[in-house]
DNA sequence: AATTACAGGTAAAACGTTTTACCTAAAGGT
DNA sequence: ACCTTTAGGTAAAACGTTTTACCTGTAATT
């Protein structure tokens, strides 16, 4: 037990080395018959072909490889991680593919950890060093890019939210919600937030709200508490946050400042993390559907595998999410 | 290019395809000289071995798997999903060894995948069915199991927190902070809970605290909420709470109850979940330390590989972050 | 001077599959 | 009655490594 390999299928089943093998990859042809005895067969005694001998001679390794950006915290304190992650392998498992972890991604060349693993399809979230970046076209295999700000490469597949949208939407609630004094608070290197911040300013127009209020700090819980300061010191009665994180600072501030949410002032996150139903009042925030995003990279890569066509570059909905800092009304 | 084999280095190199695999491995005797040149060739062109084939005849796949307990979303809402992965994907890439996810646990026999995939060892999150288990023991490669309560089997390895320790440690702060009627707040159903309780009553008997104080829900904000409704009509002044999540809502209800956190009422929670970070009053925590749970298996996954003696059954210690909500004495 | 030891290296088998090319007997077409 | 097709199956090569057993020449030992 443990040891079993294909020959001894053959032997015991009284058929041929080629015959067991076609049989499970349902190639080639023989009997009916034929076939439920060496899957009988196989079930009884235990065996599973062995994948590293498989892969060897196919190029088949029922791998697909996913690299995170380690240097991006921002990811990390979000639960996106563990949401993309559980989609994807969920959606793999269905195929019985694995999912293997790139560790280090600087030092390790992703050209060459595919080409020694022979990986089937990569996920890469977030960007990436540019100069590898193009390296990649040289495989041949799928490549989708979640979160990828400057998806300019001819070949690969990319997966993003539109952020524009989202930037326009969290006003559009607020406005609906009859804010009058709608700001935006983010923060300024954030590719992200200034995307948001384009939707933002389309939305003031759209609803005919003034003059931008803009609001810049790091994109931190202690960021927050700054701007929540200023903040509260205006007669701003909406507010857009770039970032959950960055709104609980603000929201923490402003309640020491005697603010009222959401009677004096509304308030809407992005990313939804957890903690939006742990705090008081409740955050309301629009979602980035990582796990959507997850479960389409699966998809696109076995679409290309199977050499089907499809949309190489999504745009995946955003979810809104309305708590107590938005007052809910029939939005 | 991409499609460089062994062959290709013996030719370019001049020397045979035994000597290149023996500069690779760090095996058999050759000079320094080859072993530079054979180094410096496979460099300037390129070159990686392949896994599979080295995996078909060593046995070694420099592949470990990672089982997570899928239907557990107490784990999941924890950020100890990342910070244990992170640790051990930092671990092994030391080594250049990948981390392969197990998706489909249920239906997939950890024994049969790991036969298939030919793992070097493999790393087990949380409780698992017990049949399963004890086939484990047919495998010849090393076995982690974290965060495991029937730990009673021979032969693999175990990585715990000191619950009952934890337990302990929390009235313990409490009482230095001079609270005098310190409760329990947690769920019946769940182990890790009725271990830290037993540590909070050795605490109460240490600490002389009179009488136990347990109050039971479930572990949600929910569950947190209820609870907090029947504790601010007591004189209770210390609150250790088994589940950072289920704090947040006593918290929450405590507080619209009208009482001061922590002037009528210190709390501690366990978890130490990002989030504690962003309510208030920013919550005191148990960590659990996941980052060092990981890197130890990692450890003890390379010791037993390496054939070294090592401690089969580790306790990590747990870290104590004081915030807002406990009053921080010198402790 | 004869023997031994070892440094430096090699050819070929083995690992467990898939794939290619081929075989045989029976059925079908005319 | 002859040729063609097809269903059912097989032997052997190939995949890219590691490993085993062995070779040769020089240095060290006696």
């Amino acid at each position: 037990m443990g040891k079993l390999t294909i020959k001894d299928i053959a032997k015991k089943s009284g058929f041929s080395v080629s015959t067991v093998s076609n049989v499970i990859n349902g190639k080639g042809k023989c009997s009916i018959e034929t076939q439920k005895k060496i899957f009988n067969l196989m079930e009884e005694v235990g065996y599973k072909p062995n994948q590293a001998a498989r892969t060897l001679v196919s190029k088949k390794s029922n791998l697909i490889g996913i690299l995170f950006p380690v240097e991006n915290d921002i990811f990390r304190k979000n639960n996106s991680y563990q949401k993309i992650l559980n989609s994807i392998t969920f959606e793999l498992s269905k195929k019985s593919y694995d999912l293997v972890i790139g560790n280090n991604i600087k030092e390790l060349d992703i050209l060459e950890w595919s080409l020694k693993r022979d990986l089937e399809g990569i996920i890469i979230i977030g960007d990436i060093d540019t100069s590898k970046e193009k390296e990649l076209k040289k495989l041949k295999i799928p490549i989708v890019f979640i979160d990828n700000y400057k998806n300019n490469l001819y070949g690969v597949n990319y997966i993003n939210s539109d952020d524009t949208i989202g930037g326009f939407t969290a006003p559009e609630i607020l406005a609906k919600n009859s804010c009058k004094n709608i700001a935006f608070a983010g923060s300024e290197d954030i590719e992200v937030h200034s995307r948001r911040y384009l939707g933002y300013q389309s939305a003031l127009m759209e609803y005919s709200l003034g003059e931008e209020r803009l609001y810049l700090d790091q994109q931190t819980y202690k960021g927050g508490l700054i701007l929540g300061e200023a903040i509260s010191e205006t007669d701003i009665d909406g507010l857009c946050v770039a970032s959950d994180i960055m709104a609980f600072g603000i929201i923490s501030s402003l309640l020491k400042n005697g603010k009222k949410i959401p009677e004096d002032i509304k308030i809407i996150g992005f990313d939804n993390i957890d903690s939006c139903e742990y705090i008081t009042p409740t955050l309301s925030s629009i979602d980035l559907n990582f796990s959507t995003k997850g479960a389409v990279a699966v998809q696109m890569i076995f679409d290309e595998i199977d050499g089907k066509t499809f949309l190489r570059n999504q745009s995946i909905d955003l979810n809104i999410v309305l708590r107590e800092s938005t007052e809910n009304k029939n939005y």
